[in-house]
DNA sequence: TTAAAATGTCTATTGATATAGACAACCATA
DNA sequence: TATGGTTGTCTATATCAATAGACATTTTAA
């Protein structure tokens, strides 16, 4: 892997939160594995092509979200450095796809209701518009760090009590198993990407400026009947997909 | 859909650009298509909580992008609401896959060089560190709107010439046919998103601030044999992946 | 023709961002 | 214990981002 490069003069982005966003990646890389440390902020400001105290900035970001801590005499250490591996396959599920990559793996349900299907939610899950749908918003926590927050929605008429299953069991597999359901593929997934909104910033602890992997899935029962659409965001910092064929 | 609400105030991230994302994507979702217009200036200040010149820097970046064209006296018209799909399967082929929807597919050849496999290259195409590889930088387009930005690495025994054939062919499918291997699958993709990088920006005519959504994929012969692996650097903004299990 | 509605332009003010320089405080180690 | 390397803090200055208000210009429609 090359260094660091210069960092861009841009107008929108702050420059300490570009090479925020740069220093993240790189330790996500594992740039500075050797050492366990960050460069010193001269050396970084020299290598971004920026004053010392912008680099300051940057890395106190990166303190605020827990990856690295400054020690006076010493430098600036690393805290984390993770990058979860999501597999989507025709039997993905979030809590046994990453549950060998965390220790603790929990699902919060944050709010339950029942609402009326719109358009594309009618159409996702093969009903009629209107028909009745029991839509969960959950946060999904790996070693109690949020990694992503969704959306789902499911068919009320089959699926009554979904909401109470996932309370107890924080997960959405053992959930349709308690409903009679034991077992379900994944029929398609959309991926997107985009900024967080505050709402999303906030549950998932992000900083401004996140970024967001979205995934939009339809998953289906054995007979090829949809049970549940779902939106999730994942912050893209701490996840990657994997798709493998 | 629930119309679009306030934005947080933010720092690092000028608010401005999270109002041109949040337009941009109201845009891209067909929000707007009654009229084909932006509500106005006074309005959109109104639903963002933001004062009016504030949007007006948010409008003047999306003309830049050529999605909007404000018309004094008349209101700010939609030129341009795209967002290709791009399927991910074991067929997965670039060009045939968006095909469809566009108009004019083009592949430009940016750079070529042989040298030797790092560790990580090495590893996806089952060869030893050190072996021979040939680095293909791309240019991918649809109707001239540049969409991603690409790096591929192949067995440079085996598929010398790529360069070549790929500047010629404007297709990796159609190179590798006349090389000698007429069919191949998509064996594994990894999805993930991050700021773009300077050169990205650059060569994908991004503005600043932009979000790329990156997919490390590797190509197998039908016996199995790696024969691409590459990192495409895809615009979120114009693109989104589909999944088909 | 007139009025309303929309974008365009200008001035002014405040706070955040970025640069620059100097020096203090702290740590490791020769 | 002295020194060099590192982070912490302070002052100062210039530019960008955001708000606020006023008014001009253009288009549409009454």
């Amino acid at each position: 892997m090359s260094g660091l490069k210069q960092v861009q003069r841009q107008t929108g982005v702050a420059l300490w939160r570009q090479i925020a966003d740069r220093i993240r990646e790189a330790i996500s890389n594992g740039a500075y594995d050797e050492t366990g440390m960050v460069p010193p902020e001269t050396m970084l400001a020299v290598q971004f092509g920026v004053n010392r105290h912008t680099v300051r900035s940057a890395l106190a970001a990166l303190a605020q979200e827990g990856i690295v801590r400054a020690v006076q005499g010493r430098g600036t250490l690393i805290e984390r450095k993770e990058r979860l591996n999501f597999p989507i396959t025709r039997r993905t599920r979030f809590t046994a796809g990453i549950g060998d990559q965390a220790r603790e793996m929990r699902g919060l349900l944050l709010d339950e209701a029942k609402e009326e299907a719109s358009a594309e939610i009618a159409r996702w899950l093969g009903l009629k518009q209107g028909d009745q749908v029991i839509r969960l918003e959950t946060l999904r926590q790996a070693d109690k760090r949020p990694v992503s927050r969704a959306t789902s929605w499911f068919p009320a008429k089959r699926f009554a009590g979904i909401g109470a299953a996932y309370r107890t069991e924080e997960s959405i597999t053992k959930a349709f198993a308690e409903l009679g359901l034991p077992d379900y593929v994944r029929a398609t997934t959309e991926v997107t990407a985009a900024h967080a909104s505050a709402a999303d910033m906030a549950d998932l602890e992000l900083t401004p400026g996140a970024i967001l992997l979205i995934a939009k899935a339809m998953n289906t029962d054995l007979e090829g009947v949809p049970v549940q659409y779902s939106i999730s965001r994942f912050a893209a910092d701490r996840v990657q997909f994997t798709i493998e064929n």
